[in-house]
DNA sequence: GACCAGGTCCTTG
DNA sequence: CAAGGACATGGT
């Protein structure tokens, strides 16, 4: 069965690479996405983006300031993604394992993707997702996103793997190279968004279940 | 007003 | 292990 999700997802891939072609997605500094990969926890990207802004104008968009600053001025910079108090402390464990274990993000370059992520699934608040998408967009790393929506659409394309499968599968097929992972989530966030409704895919084109 | 949003943790059966 | 609730604001 997993032999008929590669190629089906292989097609996906491919399709969503000619639909979409090259998109820009979560730019940002390295501290920057790793507090945005936070925010976005159940959340809108929009009121991420606010809550960037809000943290930005009181130099608070670093894990530096995080570390210093007061629990409840980080709150009030985020509030509009809600979930704030979890969210801010999520913030201050991150901030300060990244600190203590490595002196700052710049140290994190030399070391293995693997470690890095066991390192960021130890911090309460950071799972499967939010490490990926941190090691991803953040540093750069070849570890696959898969989030709500790429659940979604293959489950539309009547693959049934589980979650750490698929990020499996799609890494065995990705070639190793951060700008196709990156990519290659975005088309399908991008393309889920619009087509893939909680309840029912609207108008699959490109993921019919027949190949 | 109902329902959903780029999760994660904790508690129960 | 699977399922259900908590966390909370903002948009449709």
């Amino acid at each position: 069965m997993s032999g008929s999700s590669s190629i089906k997802i292989e097609k996906l891939i491919s399709s969503l690479h000619g639909w979409f072609g090259e998109i820009t997605w979560w730019p940002g500094y390295a501290d920057e996405v790793m507090i945005g990969a936070i925010l976005t926890q159940q959340t809108r990207w929009e009121n991420v983006e606010r809550a960037l802004e809000h943290l930005k104008k009181r130099d608070l968009c670093s894990l530096d300031a995080i570390i210093r600053a007061d629990i409840e001025d980080i709150e009030d910079a985020i509030r509009c993604t809600g979930f704030y108090r979890v969210k801010a402390k999520r913030l201050k464990a991150l901030a300060t394992h990244v600190v203590k274990s490595y002196g700052g993000v710049d140290n994190m370059v030399g070391l293995p993707t693997g470690q890095l992520r066991s390192g960021l699934l130890n911090i309460s608040g950071i799972g499967d997702e939010t490490a990926d998408s941190i090691l991803c967009y953040g540093l750069f790393r070849t570890s696959f996103v898969i989030d709500a929506y790429t659940e979604r659409m293959v489950r539309c394309m009547g693959i049934t793997e589980k979650r750490m499968d698929l990020k499996n599968l799609f890494e065995e097929i990705l070639p190793n190279d951060n700008h196709c992972y990156r990519q290659t989530h975005a088309h399908i966030v991008e393309y889920a968004k619009e087509f893939c409704g909680r309840k029912r895919c609207k108008d699959c084109i490109l993921v019919s279940s027949n190949g």
